[in-house]
DNA sequence: CAACCGATCACCT
DNA sequence: GGTGATCGGTTGC
């Protein structure tokens, strides 16, 4: 794998937003003995600290939250809906809250087991549209990678004994476009969603 | 201990 | 564009 680095833990060691720009275009990992799966970050959403009424930590510090309030790089992995499981990565030091949640993935490699993971004909990796349904929105991407709460919750990002991983294959993203999360009824109208603006994978119709 | 609600998706019209 | 599925975490009684 030439010209991939890794991504160190102080580079989520920052405010979630910053960290939300630059996450935009790295690449998620999911190292597995058979079939490595890669996506490009295209999509994401930052959600601070306790003053955020729509963030799950404004609940203060619990079992659920503590991933969020620990140290910076960990995935954090929670069950929504009673269906679907969604990815976030903490930022800020231990005590300090914050996260920026992954909407949406371009995939790169592994397409095939991606597919199988979300029980989509193979035939439908042909088109763009086949394959958008892939990776487009948190939970899709979640069922593509094999995310859940059981496995990944907790797991360093940065750290190279995780079988989940973010790095940098040096893609130079587009301009971002920030609108208002998708979703969530508190705090609906601060715009921290960030996305590549024209991408085709970021999900929902709006992609510029 | 019971009730409530949600950072979604797939399928319907 | 509307809505049902489905269940863990939180809160209030």
């Amino acid at each position: 794998m030439k010209g991939i680095k890794r991504v160190p833990e102080s580079f989520f060691d920052r405010e979630p937003r910053t960290v939300s720009r630059e996450l935009l275009g790295k690449v998620l990992i999911r190292n597995s003995p058979h079939t490595p799966l890669r996506g490009r970050i295209v999509e994401v959403e930052a959600y601070l600290g306790t003053d955020d009424l729509a963030a799950h930590a404004a609940a203060g510090l619990t079992a659920r939250t503590a991933v969020i309030f620990g140290p910076p790089g960990r995935a954090y992995v929670y069950f929504i809906y009673g269906v679907h499981y969604c990815l976030n990565f903490s930022c800020l030091p231990s005590g300090e809250a914050g996260c920026v949640l992954i909407r949406a993935l371009e995939p790169l490699a592994g397409l095939e087991a991606m597919a199988a993971a979300r029980g989509m004909d193979t035939d439908r990796l042909t088109t763009t549209a086949g394959r958008k349904q892939l990776t487009s929105g948190p939970g899709r991407l979640c069922q593509a990678f094999g995310i859940t709460r059981e496995r990944d919750n907790g797991k360093n990002v940065t750290s190279s004994n995780s079988d989940l991983r973010v790095m940098d294959d040096g893609f130079i993203g587009g301009k971002i476009k920030e609108t208002a999360r998708i979703g969530i009824r508190k705090s609906a109208d601060l715009p921290l969603r960030y996305f590549l603006e024209g991408n085709t994978f970021v999900s929902g119709n709006r992609s510029g």
